[in-house]
DNA sequence: CTGAAAGCGCTAACAG
DNA sequence: CTGTTAGCGCTTTCAG
């Protein structure tokens, strides 16, 4: 436990050349000695030497570090944009540090503080709590990508800063839902969220809108889901099972395949008695019983782009544009009536909306 | 984006002492003059100064880092323990570098690589695919902590390292699981998995052994899931559904939700044809229809006890002792007969085995 | 109580 | 092609 690590002097001394010939063909550099960098390598693999990338970063004024925060990891949405930011980061030999903010503006303030402290080269946010603004001043002069920010500010989307931001075009997803819903022939149409975030916010609003433009003068029934993620709202789901609206949006695939296990305890039928829509299509999504029909977002592909965008803005010093990534709208059995018959098939809707697919 | 950062030389400017003093006052050395401290305090705030982890790093010899290695951070078990392993760091000022394995034992060896290079103070691996000795000996002098370590070599849990491993009692939640399903009336019991790995050899291991014990002579039945993750395997699945086993125990829960999703496109009805169980009680368990039966691991403690196992053994200089954590049986629909009508509620099984519980 | 100075391990001029 | 040397930003003796 007490063995020191091995440094590039150990190396140096080992093959009888100064720590900068060490240094240089450990770097790749053109100039030395085949067989020096020979010799060289060899003493490394032989002492098990690895370079003290603190030391290195120092010198260098780089860390090789992309700061990465979530909301938290336990939600299979954010560990899919993790994933693919981790695989974008590493493809291009940096390491990413993780921090959980779970939402709390005073958690995911000291979690960009750490980044800074760790000088990542670049920083990523997912559903960020604190106005754009002040994240920006904090971590400057590192570039900072915004994904899915959820300040309140941010409400209907108009007001990211118009760099860095990455987006799902929810507003699009919940118009193409609304608009299937109806196609279907589902008349009353409610909403159950109640985060309060910029999504939750949005999202509603969206459903309000569009079912407006279709039948003016109709108001948006809506639930206020309190429970936390994955627990069902006894209440939410007794309302729910006694107002039977023909279908119900929710915020999120979590809250919607509660909520459809909580109405299958109130022997309510879906989507027969009520049609459930979700949002995320996270991969329970496809495997519930009815199967859930939702919007999807490239998640694991936000998660690349967020790096790649770090990585554009650390190699040319400008920050990208801000991006709205299309989502797609899978409909499957949640929204569509099923046979009788137990395990029967699904029927298709009269017409898919547009940028809609149907499942299997 | 060009602007330096603020050094400590630039905040002792400011105030005109020394960096000594300025060092010695945010580390909170009692022996410096309050109106000093106050005075540094404010430039350090007026001026936007972070300390660089690196620089204090180099010189203490600490990094307050621990590595995490997971397989795939899309996967929602992985997911919880990232969050309890990051939780517990963080309450004790340590950043968490994280890496994806992919159960690749080259992408292995090079987070292993990096987590050296950072200097990590501590390595955590989850379902490592490498020999322990080697990891040891890679990342030595710095502690390591291994969970659910998945070496093939590791198969039966024998052979784990006498410090530094956390398990789930596989055994003991397998042996739980077939004497539920002896109880309830299941005779022909089968085994679908296929990673490979030392869980899924062990796991089915103890239910040959335990099938063994009950009926001498009998052969367990298994079938090799050959799909990705969440993918169904239309080959097993076509083979269950014509056999018809009683019961078939999955590797996971994301296995036997697949199964239970494919049996149902085949007809097949769960659990009045054929019971499915699961392992590990993810979130969607308890959510899916029929709720599965499954054997819960405590991940988010495991990846709390992991970190508390690393911070302990850099604060003692020695590793705690290798747990093995226990597991519990939730006994869902998915072992038990529900009555005709869709929506029914479910019935007990006779007896409950020990250390079992039934949900809801 | 505070300052000067010596590194931590590495890279990058600058000489040779 | 290689060695010497000056730092990167910080902590920590050692003197005052």
């Amino acid at each position: 436990m007490r063995t020191q690590h091995i440094t590039i002097a150990d190396v140096a001394r080992a093959c009888g050349v100064s720590v900068a010939t060490v240094s240089r063909a450990l770097l790749d550099y053109p100039q030395v000695n085949a067989r020096t960098r020979e010799r060289v390598v060899r003493a490394v693999r032989a002492l098990g030497y690895v370079p003290n990338r603190a030391a290195r970063s120092l010198v260098v004024r780089a860390t090789q570090t992309l700061g990465l925060l979530i909301p938290d990891a336990t939600d299979p949405i954010h560990g899919q944009l993790v994933a693919g930011f981790e695989q974008e980061a590493a493809a291009y030999g940096y390491i990413v540090i993780l921090a959980n903010g779970l939402d709390d503006p005073a958690r995911e303030r000291r979690a960009i503080e750490s980044f800074v402290m760790s000088r990542a080269d670049g920083i990523a946010l997912l559903g960020s709590v604190l106005p754009q603004r002040e994240v920006r001043r904090r971590v400057r002069p590192s570039p900072v990508v915004f994904v899915d920010g959820e300040h309140p500010g941010l409400a209907g989307y108009q007001s990211d800063l118009p760099t860095g931001c990455i987006r799902a075009d929810d507003i699009a997803g919940m118009q193409a839902v609304v608009q299937h819903l109806l196609e279907t022939g589902f008349r009353s149409i409610a909403y159950a969220g109640g985060t309060g975030n910029a999504s939750d916010l949005t999202r509603r609003e969206a459903v309000a809108k569009t079912l407006q433009r279709s039948r003016p003068g109709a108001t948006l029934r809506t639930y206020v889901w309190r429970a936390a993620d994955w627990d069902p709202d006894t209440a939410v789901v007794a309302a729910i099972a006694r107002d039977r609206p023909d279908a119900v949006i929710c915020y999120d695939d979590k809250m919607a395949l509660s909520l459809i296990d909580g109405l299958r305890t109130h022997g309510v039928r879906v989507p027969r008695d009520v049609a459930v829509v979700g949002f995320d299509d996270i991969p329970f999504a496809r495997l519930a019983n009815p199967r859930l029909t939702t919007i999807a977002q490239p998640v694991v592909d936000m998660g690349r782009q967020a790096a790649a965008m770090l990585l554009r803005a650390i190699q040319k010093g400008t920050m990208p544009r801000s991006v709205r990534l299309p989502v797609r709208l899978i409909v499957r059995e949640s929204t569509v009536h099923t046979s009788a018959r137990p395990g029967g098939r699904s029927v298709a809707p009269s017409r898919p909306g547009r940028a809609s697919v149907r499942d299997r």
